[in-house]
DNA sequence: TGCGATGTACGATAGCCATCGAACAGCCTG
DNA sequence: CAGGCTGTTCGATGGCTATCGTACATCGCA
C-alpha cells in the first residue's frame, strides 16, 4: 500500500521531546558524535550525506554514530537515492535541552 | 613545614575553568552522580557529609563518584573532622557551561 | 589509648559500548 | 543487467568504567 522504499525501514526517529537526559548525555559523551554535529551545524540542512564526512572510524562505527545520534533526537535524515542526507534538529533539541547543544557546537576542540 | 592535615592530600580541585566538554559530560552521564548533585542543590551549601547520601552503591563507590565530580569542577569539598563536607559549584560551572548544570538539577526523574 | 565512624586506596570483576571486517541490501549509471 | 557506490546489520573483540570487598588512614570521643 504505502510506497515508501524498504530503505526507510531502519530509519526510526525520535521526537527530542521524548528523550531522556540519560540518553542525550550518553549521545553527547562521544568526541566522534560531537564532531559529527559540529560538521553538520556548518552546512546547510539536508547537504550532507552520511559518507562525507571525514571520521576517524569504519563506515560500519560511523553508521552506529548517526543512528545513535537519530535516537537521541538531535538529528532527522531523509533518504535520497542510495545517500541518506542530514539535518541538525537545532531548534527542537534546545526546546528539550536549553542550552545543551550550543556547548557542543561552540567546544573548540576539533579532537575530542 | 604545613600544618594541614594528612587527609586533604586526597583533595585535590579543578576549578571548572579548566574542564573539558568531555569531563563535563563524562562527569554528568552518570545517574548516581547526577542524583547526588540533585541532592546537593536542595540543601544549603557544606552540610552534606559525603556519607548522608542515600545512594544505591557501596560507600566505596559512592567515594569514587564524589573524586569524578570534584575532578569536573561540579562540587568543592572541605574537611571537618572525619566528615567532608560538600557545595555544589553552581555559579563557576554554569559559567563555564553555561545551562548545562540547571538541565541535570531540573531532571524530574529520580530513578536514572 | 582504644573504639567506632567517616572516607580513601587498592585489586579484581563484570557489563557495556565503541570498534572492526564481512556480508547484505538498495540505488544509480554504464 | 553488471558493477560500483552508499549505508545497514551482524558477530566478535577490546577497552573502559562502575562496582565491590577489604584494608587502611584519620578523626572524635569515651
Amino acid at each position: 500500500m504505502t510506497t515508501r522504499p524498504r530503505r526507510a525501514d531502519s530509519l526510526r526517529h525520535t521526537d527530542p521531546v521524548d528523550v531522556r537526559l540519560q540518553e542525550a548525555l550518553d549521545a553527547l559523551a562521544d568526541p566522534v558524535r560531537r564532531s559529527i554535529l559540529r560538521t553538520l551545524a556548518g552546512e546547510p540542512d539536508f547537504t550532507c550525506a552520511c559518507g562525507t564526512f571525514d571520521l576517524p572510524v569504519s563506515k560500519a562505527t560511523a553508521s552506529h554514530h548517526f543512528a545513535v545520534l537519530r535516537a537521541a533526537g538531535l538529528l532527522e535524515q531523509i533518504d535520497q537515492g542510495s545517500r541518506r542526507l542530514n539535518r541538525l534538529r537545532r531548534v527542537e533539541f534546545d526546546a528539550r535541552f536549553p542550552g545543551l547543544l550550543p556547548l557542543v557546537l561552540d567546544e573548540d576542540e576539533p579532537t575530542g
